[in-house]
DNA sequence: CTAGTATTGTACCAATCGCTCCATAAAGGA
DNA sequence: TCCTTTATGGAGCGATTGGTACAATACTAG
C-alpha cells in the first residue's frame, strides 16, 4: 500500500473557490487541476470525475456555509440583531477576496440554481437541500424573542424565512448585475427593515 | 445588391429563448444556428459573432420585458393590483413554455447576471440598464395611490421598488432551486404583503 | 532488499468549441 | 445578357473540452 499524498477533503476545499467563482461549466478542468495542485492521473484516480467533484465540492459548500451562519447567529441578542447578522454573514461570504471579478462570487447556491438547477437533477436535490440550510437558519434567527420579549408565531416564521432567503438571493442577482455598493447596502436595510415590520403576522 | 433572405430581427428573436434557456456558454452554435434557421457562413456574414448576437439578445429580451410589464400595469385600479400583476408578469413569462426543463426558464436578467455578469463588462452594462427597466416599472407600480388614495413618498417608491426586484429575482432564483411550487407562490405572497405594508416609511 | 501495489506524469483520445475560407449561387443595374 | 455585388452551403481551421491508457515511479509490507 502507498499512502496519498494528499488529503481528498483539502482537494475539494481547493476546488471549491474555482466553482465558486467560475461556475461548472467556467471552471475548465487544466485550470482546476492546477488549483488543487494535482495530475490528471490522480484526479481521476481519487475521485469519478468533473460533476462528481461539483457534488463533493457543493457538500462541502454547504457545511461551510452551516459553520459561518451558526456562528454568526450565535450571540445574538434579539431577533433583529440576529437576522441582520445573517444577512451582513451572507454578503461578507458573497464577497471575492480576489479580485479578477468586480468583487462579488455571490452565493454557490443561487449561482449554481441558475446556471444548471433546471437541467441537472443531482444538482437540484442539493440546492434544495442549501436552501433549506438557509432557510433554517433564517428561521432560527426569526425565532428569537424581539426587545420587547414577543415571540412570532410558526407561520409567520417559515413565511419571513423564505422571505428573507429570496431576498438576500435576489440582491447577490443585483450585486452580480453591477449594481452601486451603496445599493446593495439600501436592498439589505429594506429586506431587514421588512422582516422587522411584519413581525405581526 | 441582394437583398437578404431573412430578418436579422426575426433571426434574433429565433435566438432569445435558446439563450435565455441555456445560457450564453450552454448555447452552442450548431442548435443556435439551427433555431436561427441560418447557415454558418450566413451567421457569420450578418452579425459579427456569437457573443455580439447576444448582446443583440439581451436588448431584445429588454424591449420584450419592457412591453409586457407596461401592459400588465396598463389599468391597474391601485397600487396592491399593480404591483401583484407585475409580479405575476414576471413569473408567467419566467416559466418555460418547453418542457424540457422543470417548468422555469427564470429571467435572462439574473441567468446572464449570475453566468457571466462579474466577468463580461459589455454585458454587465447591459444588465444594469434592464434591472434599471424592472425598476422603474416597480417604481411606476409604487407610485400609484393605494385604495384610500394614499400615495408614497419619493424615497419609499425608490426603496421599495428596489425591494421587489431584488425579491422576485430571488424568488426565480428559488424556483430554479427546484422549490415546491406552492412555495413559490407563498414567496410571492409574502413579497406582495411587505411592499403593501410598508407604504408609512 | 526485494516483491507487490498504489500513485503518478505524460502522451493521447474522440468530440466539440467558435469561427474562417472559398467556390458556387443568386439577385439587381446597365 | 453581362457584370458586379452579396448570400450561401460546406469543408475545414486550430484550440480546447472532459476523460483514458500505460509505463514509470515511489512507497510499504515482509
Amino acid at each position: 500500500m502507498r499512502p496519498k499524498l494528499f488529503d481528498p477533503d483539502a482537494v475539494i476545499a481547493k476546488a471549491l473557490p474555482l466553482f465558486w467563482r467560475l461556475g461548472y461549466d467556467g471552471t475548465h478542468m487544466p485550470e482546476l487541476l492546477d488549483a488543487m495542485e494535482l495530475g490528471k492521473a490522480s484526479f481521476y484516480n481519487a475521485f469519478a470525475s468533473k460533476h462528481a467533484m461539483f457534488l463533493a465540492v457543493l457538500d462541502r459548500y454547504f457545511s461551510a456555509v452551516d459553520h459561518v451562519l451558526a456562528e454568526a447567529l450565535a450571540g445574538a441578542k434579539c431577533r433583529d440583531q440576529a437576522v441582520s447578522r445573517l444577512l451582513d454573514a451572507i454578503l461578507t461570504v458573497a464577497r471575492d477576496p480576489d479580485e479578477r471579478t468586480i468583487g462579488w462570487r455571490g452565493c454557490l447556491i443561487g449561482n449554481t440554481a441558475l446556471e444548471m438547477g433546471a437541467q441537472d437533477e443531482d444538482v437540484r436535490d442539493r440546492l434544495n437541500q442549501g436552501v433549506g440550510l438557509l432557510r433554517h437558519h433564517f428561521a432560527k434567527a426569526l425565532s428569537i424573542a424581539d426587545m420587547d420579549g414577543r415571540v412570532l408565531s410558526d407561520s409567520a416564521i417559515s413565511a419571513l424565512a423564505l422571505h428573507a432567503v429570496a431576498g438576500i438571493q435576489g440582491i447577490l442577482v443585483l450585486a452580480k448585475a453591477g449594481i452601486l455598493e451603496e445599493e446593495i447596502g439600501a436592498a439589505k436595510q429594506t429586506l431587514l427593515f421588512t422582516l422587522q415590520a411584519l413581525s405581526g403576522i
